[in-house]
DNA sequence: TAGATTTGACCTGT
DNA sequence: ACAGGTCAAATCTA
């Protein structure tokens, strides 16, 4: 095991020494960089290696000491969680590596906002596929319940079958400003549902590409806190985002480095949206954007992926190897579970 | 007013 | 039949 902390520790050293460099990098040659990313994918790669090897040599101990099973399974946890933290991590790099790459071909230098286009039409009742049921509306403007007849025409299937690429990854939750804030990635998402999942404490929420719309994008993600540590969110990516490939795109690449500056939305909780205690459920919509006071002081400043990820394996290493350590600094009692619906 | 979220109902795959 | 994914009206906020 402490040869594995040395050689993450190693790793993270170098991700570090590349993330200090990463403002001077428009000035120096690119194979400098491409060097530079090679030793750090290097070294993570050594240690994926040798967790590996740790995880094969632990499963050849179970099955002929079966005395060591609780510790072991405690133990498999942890590095199950490692390696999907080893995958994050790289992931990260990559998206990294892509907005350098994108500061050398593209000429940007960090800052630059994506872009928000706008469409116009709202949808109407029977514009797009009606429903075989009767629909009640409240008239916004003289606060009744209406009924209106809808057409016996089925809204129209589709095929739910997807066989695009599905990945899914870890993202630590923001630690500090606002923790409700579902893991920037840079993409603007729009989100378009949420549901209970059977066997978790945590919603699901379904978000798609804004651009959806005008550029039939067809990226979209999923995100839902890990049940064992709320300070965690999985993040399952479906589709490609075919929006960047506009000559009228918003933007070529996700931009990580100055993501703080595009943190204007944050999803307002059921619970203290005032119009949810005062019109019943069954009538209700929702809904709103809020505007964080300060997007600055998100912890999503600066480059906290790399340092914190680091500074959570260091302290990881240094424990009893339990999960809980591994967001030393995080403020639990701001998470709140959303409450459960009846239905 | 536009564009965002909320949330119950509907659709679809297993 | 059920669970998960999507739709879309209502509503919120800049």
């Amino acid at each position: 095991m402490e040869e594995f902390i040395n050689s993450i520790k190693h790793a993270f050293g170098l991700a570090r020494n590349l993330e200090l460099e990463l403002p001077n990098m428009s000035n120096q040659p690119l194979h400098i960089l491409c060097l530079s990313i090679d030793d750090v994918m290097k070294a993570f790669n050594g240690a994926k290696e040798r967790l590996l090897l740790m995880m094969m040599s632990q499963q050849d101990r179970t099955k002929t000491a079966s005395s060591f099973v609780p510790m072991l399974s405690t133990h498999d946890a942890t590095t199950s969680m490692l390696t999907s933290y080893m995958d994050h991590m790289f992931q990260m790099q990559q998206l990294s590596f892509d907005h350098v790459r994108a500061l050398h071909e593209n000429k940007i230098i960090g800052g630059v906002d994506i872009q928000k286009l706008s469409y116009k039409g709202t949808l109407k009742i029977g514009e797009k596929g009606e429903r075989d049921v009767e629909c009640y509306v409240r008239s916004k403007s003289e606060g009744n319940v209406q009924r209106i007849e809808a057409s016996s025409t089925p809204r129209p299937r589709k095929s739910r079958k997807n066989d695009s690429v599905k990945k899914t990854i870890m993202v630590p939750a923001p630690q500090v400003g606002n923790t409700e804030l579902p893991p920037e990635d840079g993409f603007t998402w729009r989100k378009y549902g949420q549901k209970e999942i059977l066997g978790s404490m945590y919603p699901r929420g379904y978000y798609r590409c804004t651009h959806h719309k005008l550029y039939d994008c067809k990226a979209k993600k999923l995100i839902q806190r890990v049940d064992h540590n709320p300070n965690i969110f999985e993040v399952t990516y479906r589709g490609e985002h075919t929006c960047h490939m506009s000559s009228t795109a918003p933007s070529s690449y996700p931009l990580l480095v100055n993501i703080s500056k595009d943190m204007t939305q944050s999803t307002m909780s059921p619970h203290l949206s005032p119009s949810s205690t005062s019109i019943p459920s069954t009538l209700r919509g929702g809904g709103g954007v809020t505007t964080n006071s300060d997007p600055f002081a998100s912890k999503y400043d600066g480059d906290y992926l790399v340092a914190d990820l680091a500074d959570a394996m260091f302290n990881w290493g240094s424990s009893n190897n339990s999960i809980e350590p591994l967001f030393p600094n995080s403020n639990e009692g701001k998470w709140e579970q959303t409450e459960k619906k009846n239905s």
